[in-house]
DNA sequence: TTTGTTTCCTAAGGCTATTAGGCAAGTACA
DNA sequence: TGTACTTGCCTAATAGCCTTAGGAAACAAA
């Protein structure tokens, strides 16, 4: 602002959460990919230059939103599942995962993106194995079975909601939610029945 | 090349086919984000500026890549197939998709490279929908169900090597191969006894 | 040889990420 | 209230990228 001759720099008031924020919001308009130091700025209204004062780079920058989408997530999965076991548990997660996909695509994208390994390790990520393996405990899987199961479905999880986001089963019948909806119980029977042969 | 004050303008002999081979190369190389004009010029020898004779811009080359890959891919995918069917068929296909990932990472990103609606249409993309198709007739499905389960394999054979060659399974027993193996079995299973409620 | 086409060049524009240095706005404290 | 310290934000500058324009040299056909 600029009154006569007065410069009055009044601040944004922006914190490192706070840009993170704004760029996982960003993130789900335009695109993970899309999300730049630059058009971050723009909509913090901020010089590009001061968002360095919050966040190292740009690299950094895509790292704290899939941070954040990974612990949003986690979060999401354990409240969902809290209380149901099997059948239910299972529906619950799969569907914490594709509502998810659905309402924050760029988040989403963002949790997939990949982290350096010691990031990784003390990512949420961690919260994500413990839940899968929590409820596939109510199918009666013993290891090694269950390390492999708890990778289908992490599989299935992230790979039907990529499709689905990429357009992949849009303009075509039937109605992906009818897909979704087979898909988990074709699942929950395979869980059932996996086999265990040697 | 310069002899003395005359200059010889060697060519390299490019065309847009060799540029997108190159480009192919360098995506398994060093990753299909870090396809730039700018390194790909380096690579075949020419300056950057040159590139544009035989691609329009950045996000054609791309394009250009992400039907390379997904014609390789589908003609593995038919040769590998021929001839065989039920179980044998599903788990020469899936080795295909795998095998593809892990050799050609960067290739494999591309082939899921969001297309525009008509350039898909008309890709080898839909090779792949119908390969997929003629390998459940053995499973005895009938529509709908058939469809859902073709996501289905779509999402497996996606998610997993996504999560493969992100890194989700390296440095964690057992071994990535053992749940692949595994896994191929449980699809198995579950065609077989596909659940056709209502 | 002449003519036309194509491949490559240099030059230049505009955009992005990032760093450096400075001022002014908040904050803690006398 | 004044003073000093910290920090959010600025302007300015650099380097790197994508892309276009225009020209010259290499190749192909006649």
């Amino acid at each position: 602002m600029d009154y006569g001759n007065v410069v009055i720099m009044a601040r944004a008031g922006l914190t490192t959460e706070r840009v993170v924020r704004a760029g996982a919001e960003m993130a789900d308009d335009l695109g993970f990919e899309q999300v730049t130091p630059t058009e971050l700025a723009k909509r913090c209204g901020v010089k590009t230059a001061s968002l360095y004062s919050h966040v190292k780079n740009a690299h950094e920058l895509k790292t704290e939103i899939a941070l954040l989408a990974l612990t949003e997530l986690a979060d999401l999965a354990s409240t969902a599942v809290a209380g149901l076991a099997g059948r239910d548990a299972l529906i619950a997660l799969a569907n914490v995962h594709r509502d998810y996909a659905v309402e924050h695509p760029g988040r989403f994208t963002a949790a997939r993106f990949r982290l350096a390994p010691e990031t990784a390790a003390t990512s949420a990520g961690v919260r994500h194995a413990r839940l899968m393996r929590a409820i596939l405990r109510g199918y009666d899987l013993a290891e090694p079975h269950q390390t492999h199961a708890v990778r289908l479905l992490g599989s299935v999880f992230s790979g039907y909601a990529g499709l689905e986001s990429a357009g992949g089963f849009s303009h075509s019948s039937p109605d992906s939610q009818e897909s979704w909806t087979e898909i988990l119980d074709a699942l929950d029977v395979l869980l059932r029945a996996w086999p265990r042969r040697k």
